[in-house]
DNA sequence: CAAGATACCTACCTACTGGTAGGTAGTGCG
DNA sequence: CGCACTACCTACCAGTAGGTAGGTATCTTG
């Protein structure tokens, strides 16, 4: 009956991949639109087609299910940001180059901004996840990147920390509220327009404010 | 037996609205730290010291609360807010004002800020609460501001909504996420000298990039 | 004092939550 | 074929959600 089964004449281990695929697309779909609370697992065993029974025999609990899909959240984060992180550019070409890596991850996956707010606004509330500990090899690193590139003159001075705080803020705060946003401009703020448009703009404001 | 009806010899009036305030206090805190979703009825009325039923007995649903403890919300910040809009400052000095007072006001209440992320990030789900409807005026004044202080060359050149946008995301986060930030910064985010620290830094970085 | 209102209570309702028990159809393999 | 395994199912469990019914004690007012 179900569209997952109807696949079965493959092998069966792809379909077994395949539906814990769907299952994980589906969470993140349901924990960036409505949290970890409001998302119930009927909800996502619905989304996907099949019974709550059957998701908890691809996944141990809800709490396993949501551990799992963060961890593919960061993952994904870190192996996208990394690409760019790893360019030996210097000055603000480097920078330039991490927000347009940012910008397109985001624009590509804007259910990880919102999951990925959540979570932070929660502060550690689900056990197993600690998101600050994983981003802050990045954020000393680029902390240092700054005072590094201050320090040479490249870059007028600010405090690099609070520096990318901000910049944490201005940029994710787009995805994650673009509902709210959307009331703003009166349009779809997630357009590939709206947001190449904002991306631009804090691109010039950036470099405007470390440059000028 | 409860506390509130030991006061009772008061005014009954008075009583009255110190239970519902009582109610909309504790209701804020766990609003701001759990979500709508997150947050039962027992939660908040254990908080206060009574039973669900006597809660209910003071706001219609669980709904009508979360409606009256968001428009006090709206109504203290545009109150505030309003105090620094209407002065007749100009160029710089009007922006640091206002931004001065939105940080003494987020200081005084984070958990204004995170309840207003929560509603910002699930964007519009609660009926009756437009929250983009209410700001809309003041997000088109402000950027209109900007136009024109830009226009007559105070201020240089950039994209005046998604400047107020940006702002609006640096800003709020370090207060909305501030449990995040304790775990990148090693610290009390929320302290009065890393609050201070932050101001100062988006005081100066946005001074950088309007005026240079 | 009597009437009415207020603020609280216990007991109960239905709906839904995460999770488990146990069963079945289909697949791969010795 | 027979055994083990996977992926799904229905039926159930205890717990909790928001909300209601109905009662009691206290205070205000005529």
């Amino acid at each position: 009956m179900s569209q997952a089964s109807s696949f079965s004449n493959n092998r069966a281990e792809d379909d077994a991949r395949s539906t814990r695929e769907l299952i994980i697309a589906e969470s993140l779909r349901c924990f960036a639109e409505s949290g970890y609370d409001g998302t119930s697992l009927n909800d996502i065993a619905a989304g996907v087609g099949i019974r709550r029974p059957s998701l908890l025999h691809h996944f141990a609990s809800k709490e396993a299910l949501y551990a799992e899909v963060f961890e593919k959240l960061l993952a994904d984060w870190l192996e996208h940001l990394d690409i760019a992180v790893a360019d030996r550019a210097l000055g603000w070409a480097k920078v330039e180059l991490v927000l347009n890596a940012g910008f397109q991850l985001f624009e590509d996956t804007p259910d990880y901004v919102r999951m990925m707010r959540r979570e932070a606004l929660d502060g550690g509330t689900h056990p197993g996840i600690d998101l600050a500990a994983v981003l802050r090899p990045l954020f000393d690193a680029a902390s240092a990147y700054f005072d590094a590139q201050m320090e040479a003159g490249v870059f007028k001075r600010h405090n690099s920390r609070h520096l990318l705080i901000t910049g944490y803020g201005a940029i994710l705060t787009y995805f994650s509220d673009a509902a709210f946003i959307d009331g703003l401009i009166d349009d779809d703020a997630l357009t590939k327009e709206h947001i190449a448009e904002h991306r631009d703009h804090v691109l010039s404001f950036f470099k405007s404010a470390l440059i000028g």
